[in-house]
DNA sequence: GTCTATAGTTGGATAGAC
DNA sequence: GTCTATCCAACTATAGAC
């Protein structure tokens, strides 16, 4: 092997560095996504991973780093949903499997959710680029999409940015509020988005209708 | 005036008095909804506020007591669109009219909606108890106004938890995830609140119109 | 009532042994 | 690669002069 650069948290060469370094990013996801970025601490993040602080920052250079690798990881995975709109397909029925897609997101990944969410409310400071880049540029492009579908007359006339907020918004509220939605109903489990479901597909297609 | 005891974080006694506990608690709504609690810090705090740090904790015993007193104060203030709610009014304007009153408080008042943003995100862990006993209980009466307008037929049949849960959300994400929303529309000022008021004026009608 | 100075803790990051 | 010990900066809160 000879002389190794040390940069694991980067480019993961041996299968334990790759093994702790997914410990590693499990445990940061549950520790940042509960508490945001200043309220985690590294000792949160050691002690949920089952490895001492100075270890955690052989792998990482620093607190950011780790976050930075995060959401780097995260970012594809929270636009395909979206990415899957295919423009070619029934307009209606693709708008409402976006929002059920969308809807399975916040079940399966709530922390994953919180994370962007806690980034966001505090003004995005850590992800405004990939937010003007990379968001900015798939929304235009699906805007389009359904600025077409309204132009011949296959879904109802609406502003296609308001309609994207209000897909994101109603959807990611079951995660990023969750702890609001279980005082309110009270829920066994995920039974809740069952309802949740059925609602927003009714909200959806009879504002998407013609 | 003989003893005074010292609480004025509580009592407010003189002029000066309730004067400077207001621009503490003005400046704490700035520092916390921008940074959450643990982000936040009593040097941005007495920074904001004009005041020395010490002199701070004069008014208010601590950093969380701040917190709570911001907490307590706003609370009736963001049940207020709910509470006027009318059941003997009529019910689609009624429910129109809410989503619109909270619309309008997502634009005035952008910094609470983001204060109550950062707590339940992260678990709600400081105003649970609130959502648990004021918040809930109103949400269970005008559920029942809800349910008992789709019983004599004056709305479609929804569910009215997951109505409600709809209308905070699209609304409070104008303020809450306001900076993703600016990267994408870039408007000038409060200009995309038009827009936004039209939309979601429609989509509610479109949802509870029979 | 308000301030300077500082005590007491916590947290991010490093040193160095193994 | 991993740990113990530790440094240093940041932070909440208090002491005490004015």
């Amino acid at each position: 092997m000879g002389i190794e650069r040390h940069m694991p948290g980067r480019q993961p060469r041996t299968r334990i560095q790759k093994k702790n370094t997914e410990t590693i990013l499990e445990a940061a996801l549950d520790v940042f996504s509960q508490h945001g970025f200043r309220g985690a601490t590294l000792d949160q993040i050691a002690k949920a991973a089952g490895l001492s602080k100075p270890n955690l920052l052989y792998y990482f250079p620093s607190k950011v780093a780790i976050h930075r690798a995060l959401i780097d990881g995260l970012m594809q995975t929270w636009l395909d949903p979206l990415r899957k709109m295919r423009a070619d397909g029934d307009p209606i029925e693709e708008l409402l499997a976006y929002v059920l897609r969308k809807l399975d997101m916040a079940r399966e990944y709530p922390r994953e959710s919180r994370l962007f969410a806690n980034e966001i409310v505090q003004g995005a400071p850590n992800i405004m680029d990939k937010i003007e880049g990379e968001l900015k540029d798939l929304v235009e492009e699906k805007a389009k999409v359904i600025e077409a579908w309204i132009a011949t007359g296959k879904i109802a006339p609406v502003n296609p940015y308001h309609l994207l907020f209000s897909i994101w918004s109603t959807t990611q509220h079951y995660a990023d509020f969750d702890a609001q939605v279980r005082a309110i109903l009270h829920p066994e489990g995920d039974s809740h988005f069952t309802d949740a479901a059925e609602y927003l597909e009714t909200l959806f297609r009879r504002m998407l209708t013609p």
